[in-house]
Parts: structure tokens; C-alpha cells; sequence
DNA sequence: AGGGGACCTTGATTGAGATCAAGAGGGCAC
DNA sequence: GTGCCCTCTTGATCTCAATCAAGGTCCCCT
């Protein structure tokens, strides 16, 4: 629906991007060339649920374009996002049959799939990927860590500048032009979905928006275009350590 | 300080734990030479930190006995425990050579260690220490990501009744004595450390156990020994789906 | 036995964010 | 254009947990 060109820029090359980050960035071209011939396309809605908690889930995927997202529920409706699937990122777990979160797309989401068993055979006898799996999800749980010291422990002040410098950092990272401290993005979810990420209401995001802009720390063109005259600014707010704030 | 036999006890037979679960489950007798070949054993005083965020660490460990913490801190001094090691799991990563947290010793803690390069070189050649390696790091996010869930969404109550129940399922895990659905085990955190855990202050954990023992879900003997006369009806206070109550 | 200190409990008050409520803006179908 | 719906904003009030404050318990040390 919204911010269609996140999805299509990122890839260095027009391939699917497992070329590039996901799951072979130290392969060799044979390798390679055995990934290329087990996976496949597929394209999902916008707010079409990928999958659901406790799905059988056949195929582990590289996010092409378009955001998806991983939420847990409560018994009675409470939702906690636990994940955002940018452009390069991987979903799904090697070794398990099952998901183990809801998985909904936000945008119209393209992922670059493997089916599961010959994935695994693969992985069982290329070293390279089976490290790469690993490294990634030694990844994945750091950004899980440092998202629950935001849920535990900081303010909504906090957790919404925290949430605009990684969707900044992330969106810079994808789109090399960008140049300087002054960073211009769409944000890839409503007031709902950033409040669910955040462990707030949608109320208190909307008024968090709002105080960060009447503040100048970021300006708005609609409700969705977000302008960082000043990174360094952004990321005071953010109350994490000064030496955390490197673009890239 | 506390809690001795929770350490002592758990292991099937009296040898390193890395036998029984850790690393190298499915591992054949040759792969399990190897590993007993680069091992070497480590003990920590309570209260001693085994590593600050950043520190070079050159080993990869799996806990013999005693409690251990992961946790993070803001500049300005908050922090928030985002794991807990108890006997028979596994700390640091392979691939890396920094602590990515602060880890600490609660209790007087050994661990059995593997100097990161050998271990790393072991792990190459050798597929199922891989594997588990994976798999385990996948349970962390996983358990990393349910907790997200907790302090993102929880209330007090519902957090200090998640956090009894996991510990008491992990001590029932290692002390297969246990029957029916009493349990009664030691509390291995002070009520700071269980806040900093819960995303709560010291004195609303200290109410909410209070309140748990007025209304009869856990009675306490002194401030730490805990029976929980009805796991089921802790389960309830938890606000988790009923299909999550399995002992083990 | 007495004193000090770490840890814990409880009470009173405050405050950040939730909840309840109303309305504004913008896109789209007709 | 008109009306509807979805998303977002803003205001008023409430509530749960934080904060501030005082005292209690237990253990260890002398």
C-alpha cells in the first residue's frame, strides 16, 4: 500500500537478494549455484497472514520486498510484536516444523522461499550456510535483547525515538544514497502496529509523534514521511548509549 | 550462597553437564573425546562479574551449577536483565570475540569451559555440535521473544506469576523427583534482581509476592523457599493460553 | 548479647501512560 | 461532489506501578 519503493531498491543487484546478505554472503559459486536451484517465489497481500503460531511451515524465506511482521498474543487479545522482516531478512527456522509466531504481511510482501527438507540437506552439507544460519540468529537475538530492554525499561519518549532510528538506520542501509546526518523515510507501519512493536498504545505513539515534532527533532510530510533534520538529535532521545549510533 | 543442591543435582551422572544436554547430545563417543579434550573448569564467587559488555572473551562456557545473569544497562544506569543462566545452558557465541552483555554470578557459579578457537575449529568438522548449536540459540530467541511478550504486555501480577512459573518449571526439569502438581523450590534472585528481570521496581515485586501468598496461589517459607500447592492456578495468573502449562 | 548491614515489607503519594471520548483528515466508491 | 471508512490526533480522566519514606527481619561479626 504505502512505501513501495522500499521493497524494490535494496537489492545491490536485481537478484534475489541471497545473492547478497541472507544466507551465502561467504558461498562460493557452486554453492550458490545448489541454492539457486531449490528456491522459488512468493508473493503475499497486504495484511494477508503469512502464517500463523503452531502453522506447518514447509519453507524457510528471504524477505524480497515489503515488510512483514512477527507478533505473540495473549489469551485475551493483547499483542506484542516481536520482529519486523525488512527487505534481506530471513524467516523461518531450520529444523523446526512448525511457526513459532504469527507472521503477517504490512505491505505486499515478495520472499524468495526454500523448501524446508532440501534446505536442511543442503545446510547439512555446506558449512557456509550452516554458519551464516547461525550467525544470523546470533543476530536476530541481540536485536530480541535490546528490544526488551527498551519494553522493560524505557520511557514512550524513548521507545518511539528508539523505534524512528532503527527504521532510519535500516532504511539508510538499504538505500546507500543517502548521505550526511539528515535522513528522510516512510514509515512501513501504522500508529497501531509501532504501538504493538512498542509495548504502547496507539494514543501515547500519536502524542509521542507529535511532541518529537512540535520539539523539532523530526518534521512530517503527511502522516507517514518522516524528516531527521538531525540524526545525532534522534539518537540523545533514544536514552542508549552514545556509541550505539553509528549509521551503518 | 543459596540453593547448593540446585547445582549439584541436576546432571545425570557426576561428569560435565556437556555430556547430558549443552552441546552435543546427539555426538558419538570420537566427537565427545574431542570436545572432553579442550575442556577446562572455571568457578565464580556470588556477586562476581564473569563479564562486562564488550570484554574480549575467549571462551564459550556451559553452566555446571549455581545462577548466573545476563543483563544490559542504559547510560544512566537503568538496566534490565534480558537472560538467566542456569545449570546445563550454554554462554557465548561462537564467531564472536566479545560478551555482547554483562555477565554476572548470583550464586557461587562453575562452568565448564572450551577455549573459543578450539571449540570453533570442533565445531567445523564436526556437524552435530553445529547443529545444537543452532537449535540452541533458536530456544533462547525463542524464550527471548516470549519474554518481549511479558514486559511489553504483562502486568505486575502477571509478570511476577510468569517469571515463579518458569523457575519452577526449570527446577522440576532438573530435579525429576518431583510429582504431581506441588512444587516447591528456593528462589534464586533477590526481589531487585527479579525486577530488573520483570521490567518492575523492588517494591512492586516484593507486593505482588505478597499478594500471590495472601490469596493462597504460592506460600512462602523465610523470604526465598516457595510452594506452589496448585501449578495450574499459577499458571492462570499468568495471562499465557491454558496449552502452555506443560511440566516440562 | 549487641550492632551493623543487606534484604525485604508496607504505607503514602505521585505520575506516566492507559482508557474513554470526540472529532479531524484523507482516500475512495458511488 | 457526497458520504463513508479508516487512520490519526487531541483532550479529559483514571489507574497501575513508580517513587518516596519508614520500619522490620535475619544473619553475620565482634
Amino acid at each position: 500500500m504505502e512505501t513501495p519503493e522500499l521493497g524494490t531498491t535494496h537489492v545491490e543487484c536485481e537478484e534475489c537478494p541471497i545473492r547478497h546478505r541472507a544466507v551465502c554472503a561467504r558461498c562460493d559459486d557452486r554453492e550458490l549455484g545448489l541454492l539457486e536451484e531449490i528456491k522459488y517465489y512468493r508473493s503475499f497481500d497486504a495484511g494477508q497472514t503469512i502464517a500463523w503460531t503452531g502453522d506447518k511451515l514447509d519453507f524457510v524465506a528471504s524477505v524480497v520486498s515489503g515488510i512483514a511482521t512477527l507478533s505473540q498474543t495473549l489469551e485475551d487479545g493483547r499483542t506484542q510484536m516481536v520482529g519486523l522482516l525488512l527487505p534481506s531478512d530471513f524467516m523461518g527456522r531450520p529444523g523446526r516444523e512448525t511457526a513459532a509466531y504469527d507472521v503477517t504481511a504490512t505491505t505486499e510482501v515478495v520472499m524468495c522461499c526454500f523448501r524446508r527438507r532440501p534446505f536442511e540437506e543442503l545446510m547439512n552439507r555446506t558449512p557456509h550456510i550452516a554458519h551464516r544460519l547461525l550467525e544470523m540468529t546470533l543476530d536476530e537475538l541481540d536485536a530480541a535483547r535490546e528490544w526488551m530492554l527498551l519494553l522493560g525499561r524505557k520511557t514512550a519518549r524513548e521507545k518511539m525515538a528508539s523505534l524512528l532510528a532503527i527504521i532510519a538506520r535500516r532504511d539508510a542501509a538499504l538505500r546507500p544514497t543517502t548521505m550526511g546526518r539528515t535522513l528522510e523515510f516512510d514509515l512501513p507501519l501504522t500508529r497501531e502496529a509501532m504501538a504493538d512493536y512498542l509495548g504502547l498504545t496507539l494514543e501515547t505513539v500519536s502524542r509521542q509523534v507529535s511532541a518529537l515534532k512540535r520539539e523539532g527533532v523530526i518534521s512530517l510530510e503527511g502522516k507517514r514521511h518522516i524528516c531527521v533534520p538531525d540524526f545525532d538529535r534522534l539518537l540523545v532521545e533514544t536514552g542508549d548509549d552514545a556509541d550505539g549510533g553509528m549509521l551503518v
